[in-house]
RNA sequence: GGUCCCUUCGUCUAUCGGUUAGGACACCAGAUUUUCAAUCUGGGAAGAGGGGUUCGACUCCCCUAGGGACUGCCA
């Protein structure tokens, strides 16, 4: 059983085209197969050698690596050849000696016929003088008949195949064209499933008529809806992010990516959130949808913000430094990530991206002192207050245990001793803390600053050394 | 124009002829509360329209409407 994911290099790995990706690599896993990658880079004009990284970028992020070395297809014209020529000697191809104006002229005349297109060298053999004239090889597919697409996702699906036109197989250039090179080469690589985008299931037609010319056992097809924009029109620049190295910068993960876009498409009951071995396990190409999803990335972020409460603080550390180095907030880096690994136990839970960590770390654990303190905590500090912050100071320099549950115990045994209620010490106190930042609750807060921090953030605050916002 | 595909809450989906049509995101309300979140509880919210088939259709068939793909010497 294998699988491939064969995209053209001609621009950045697009999110339709991850979500390819991992249908063929979870199917390619949950049947003990092999997930293949084919870059399919005939088109030389518009192939380039960035794409090609981007596409191997891309893929790595999202931990899809394939079983075997890529295959480039442009390096097989060589078997391209001979395999036309092969259909040439069966009968099922011929060289078309046509210009490209007169071809266009009898495809406007077929088209405005509503006939199909047909060339007058298709059972017409070239005189002597036209042997060295530069032409096309065609495929010489059926008039009678119908061709029939069994598949795995859109079921039984049939083509007259009087409308199925003589496709060309070999440019003038004498290279292959994409519906002969795919034929050839899934065969050759031993592809049993040919899973993509449903903008091939025409094209299935077309090469199941050619797998029927060569006499070679056709793979299985499974043609998946496209993905659409949160305003459900095809996926296009004005949504932001295509491909999926914006993702990786906007802050997701790539195990949360791969959970949501399995969902986009294919469902296992009532289950949202999984790991990549339940999926592999549950994963089945039959139950994928025929209808096109829309993207939504409320969901991607809610499944993010699961995903990164799940994961290791050190990593998500690196990862909020490295968003903040794009941001060019980072300042020191080793101090920067100090802080952060200290906070991240705190902030890990509050926020949905990488970026939002960043957000909210630089809101007040990366702020530098003295932290300048907003108008409203200004306000809140009068003479009384300040006086309290005081005692609650003196009380913390005396206090060793500097853990979220000690800080709690610590801070609620502070309020009590002072017969007021945490109303009258919690907004000053964020307040001198953060400068009047949203934050976690307060002993987590202390604990994501640590001691040093906050003691230093409250003795700025309370020797009156600043006031202004500067 | 032609060929082909698609159509369940706003969104992603479950249902594979018999359910009060389920879940998730989002939304609203309540709980919690020192801020903002998070969390917990509850709530509103759907079978495009019309015909059939059937004892019974979201589920099968047909038509209409609305989306989409393809229609290249691009992939």
């Amino acid at each position: 059983m294998v699988t491939r994911f064969a995209p053209s290099p001609t621009g950045y790995l697009h999110i339709g085209g991850a979500r390819t990706a991992l249908f063929n690599w979870l199917y390619a896993k949950h049947c003990g197969g092999a997930f293949l990658l084919r870059i399919e880079d005939t088109d030389r004009e518009r192939s380039t050698e960035a794409a090609v990284q981007a596409i191997f970028d891309g893929l790595n992020w999202l931990g899809l690596e394939a079983d075997q070395t890529p295959i480039f297809q442009f390096s097989r014209v060589e078997r391209h050849r001979e395999a036309v020529e092969e259909l040439l000697q069966r009968g099922g191809a011929y060289r078309d000696y046509m210009t490209p104006e007169a071809t266009q002229a009898e495809r406007d005349a077929a088209k405005a016929e509503n006939r199909r297109f047909l060339s007058p060298w298709r059972d017409q053999a070239p005189g002597h003088d036209q042997l060295t004239q530069s032409h096309v090889v065609r495929f010489k597919g059926p008039i009678e008949g119908e061709t029939l697409v069994d598949d795995l996702v859109q079921g039984e699906v049939r083509w007259k195949n009087k409308d199925l036109d003589d496709l060309v197989i070999q440019r003038s250039d004498g290279t292959p064209t994409y519906n002969f090179a795919v034929v050839v080469d899934d065969h050759d690589m031993g592809v049993t499933h040919v899973i993509r985008g449903d903008d091939h299931l025409n094209n299935a037609a077309r090469q199941t008529l050619i797998y029927e010319a060569l006499g070679w056992t056709k793979p299985r097809f499974a043609h998946i809806p496209l993905i659409h924009g949160p305003d459900g029109a095809k996926l296009s620049k004005r949504h932001g992010a295509q491909a999926v190295g914006d993702y990786a910068e906007m802050g997701y993960l790539p195990e949360a990516m791969r959970n949501y876009l399995a969902r986009l498409g294919w469902g296992h009951g009532d289950d949202e959130i999984f790991s990549d071995a339940q999926a592999i396990a549950w994963f089945d190409i039959a139950d994928v949808g025929r209808a096109p999803a829309r993207l939504d990335f409320d969901k991607l972020a809610h499944v993010n913000g699961h995903w990164m409460r799940l994961a290791d603080d050190g990593r998500l550390t690196e990862l909020t430094v490295q968003a903040l180095e794009r941001k060019g907030a980072a300042g020191d880096r080793n101090e920067t990530f100090a802080r952060l690994a200290r906070a991240m136990p705190v902030l890990k839970d509050r926020a949905k991206t990488t970026l939002e960590l960043a957000d909210q770390a630089a809101a007040f654990v990366l702020k530098q002192r003295p932290v300048a303190l907003d108008e409203k905590t200004q306000k809140v500090l009068d003479p009384e207050t300040r006086a309290r912050l005081q005692r609650l100071l003196e009380r913390l320099r005396l206090f060793n245990s500097w853990d979220v549950f000690a800080l709690e115990t610590e801070l609620k045994a502070f309020a009590e001793d002072e017969g007021v209620g945490m109303s009258k010490i919690g907004p000053s106190l964020r307040g001198v803390l953060t400068g009047g930042s949203p934050s976690p609750d307060l002993a987590k807060t202390l604990a994501a600053l640590g001691r040093d921090e906050t003691l230093g953030r409250m003795g700025d605050a309370l020797s009156g050394a600043l006031s202004s916002d500067a």
